[in-house]
RNA sequence: GGAGGGGUAGCGAAGUGGCCAAACGCAGAUGACUGUAAAUCAUUUCCCAUCGGGUUCGGCGGUUCAAAUCCGUCCCCCUCCA
């Protein structure tokens, strides 16, 4: 069996545990490079991160990027990505690639869906089509594909679930990721267990120390950011990484808001993916040191300042808020552009920041000086 | 000069006696977005205001319990004929 936690060409090396707080700071190695955590995985679903081209992104200092099983099986397929030479050489991206297993789309997009204990029944948000994912045919999609992360395929519940549902869904979770583990053959692809359990302590130590029992070479936390409040998903986070092993990476699946980020820092976590950062600069809002920008408002019209002015990226280096803002109210595709690497970059930045701050013991100073920038302890904050 | 059509909120456009402060689209304003079915979604845009009230549908004058809707008249626009 191959793609257990002695893979040889996937390692964690743990470097300094942050004196202040269970902050790591760490170095992934992986078949196409080493990459330090904490940090912040851009999400390119459909073999591309939406308006930014690879050098865009590694300009902005990206590491692993994302991709997604559900959606490059519908289109193009694993015979077109294998045979162009894999997702790497496919879309060009030189660096690490994780992709997720498509457990995540079969819970999200499918409303008439069929679990049973060899896998899921749905519909192609496509065209219809009927379509079963299994364990093992999302493994043999993932190696089709090649990257250098690959994940369990999973059940990612609604939240709240009953107890005897989310038990039921856990342990079977657990025996999907057991034969996930037998089908995975490739010796470049670190396949990665996923927690879940929803808030459930008792369930979620089940499903951490069942998997930490597989011997994976890493660790996900998935079940978070389905609705739930944000300290009921710093509990789960709580629950699930006290049994998971510390010389192992941990990535927290679908987080990357401002906030949530630095308390799955201080909690031990070390991987972040998330789309909001793409998806909401899309959408005009930006993230920046001095809080939330709504590049579409009228106050910005002849704004002459970048973005942020603290921000080092391409967007702030040459474009005024007056032209982004003019950008996107005229719906040109440059605007997303401009708009989506800044908040890569940011958030990024932020992560390189994190890093640094854990490296000199002050993680814990580091993220009280931003809860009080941001006001995330005040009430009403809903963080970003 | 003759015949016909039309003037509705920032723009376009429904409505043709009461359920109309007036559909809908655009434009404007504000907010949201967390392992991407997302260039999406929500709210909002006559005036004052918390309920609620006050002024609107080219102008003026009528009919009616009630008018954007019916009548008269005036102004303006478009098409065709001379």
């Amino acid at each position: 069996m191959i793609g257990n936690g002695d893979n040889m060409n996937f390692s964690y090396e743990l470097k300094h545990v942050c004196a202040q707080t269970g902050a790591r700071y760490g170095v992934l190695h992986t078949p196409h490079g080493d990459v330090e955590t904490p940090m912040f995985m851009p999400v390119g679903t459909l073999a591309t991160v939406k308006y930014l081209s690879p050098e865009e992104l590694l300009g902005a200092g990206s590491g692993v990027i994302l991709s997604n099983t559900y959606h490059l099986w519908l289109r193009p397929g694993p015979n077109v990505i294998a045979t162009m030479g894999g997702l790497h050489r496919f879309m060009n991206y030189p660096g690490p690639i994780l992709t997720d297993s498509g457990g995540f789309q079969v819970f999200s997009l499918s409303e008439k869906r069929k679990i049973t204990e060899e896998g899921v029944e749905f519909r192609s948000h496509l065209n219809g089509d009927r379509l079963f994912l299994s364990p093992e045919k999302s493994i043999e999609l993932q190696n089709a594909f090649g990257a250098d992360i690959i994940m369990s395929f999973d059940e990612c519940p609604a939240y709240p679930s009953t107890y005897e549902y989310m038990k039921q869904s856990v342990e079977r979770t657990l025996r999907w990721a057991k034969r996930g583990q037998d089908a995975h053959q490739n010796p470049n692809q670190a396949l990665f267990g996923i927690v879940q359990g929803g808030d459930y302590e008792g369930l979620r130590s089940l499903s951490a120390q069942s998997l930490a029992e597989m011997d994976f070479p890493g660790y996900s936390i998935g079940g978070t950011s389905v609705g739930e409040d944000k300290p009921t998903m710093y509990r789960m986070i709580d629950y699930s990484v006290r049994y998971l092993p510390t010389n192992k990476p941990r990535y927290l699946m679908g987080v990357g808001s401002i906030d949530a980020i630095l308390e799955g820092v201080a909690r031990g976590i070390d991987m972040f993916d998330c789309v909001l950062p793409t998806r909401i600069a899309r959408h005009g809002a930006l993230m920046t040191s001095q809080g939330r920008v709504n590049i579409r408002d009228a106050q910005y019209e002849m704004d002459e300042r970048p973005i942020d002015p603290e921000c080092d990226c391409e967007t702030c280096k040459h474009y005024s808020r007056a032209y982004l803002r003019h950008l996107y109210k005229c719906e040109e595709g440059f605007g997303k552009r401009l708009l989506s690497l800044h908040n890569i970059r940011f958030l990024i930045r932020l992560t390189e920041q994190i890093r640094q701050a854990i490296q000199e013991d002050r993680f814990g100073d580091f993220h009280a000086d931003l809860v009080r920038r941001y006001g995330f302890d005040q009430p009403g904050s809903r963080g970003f």
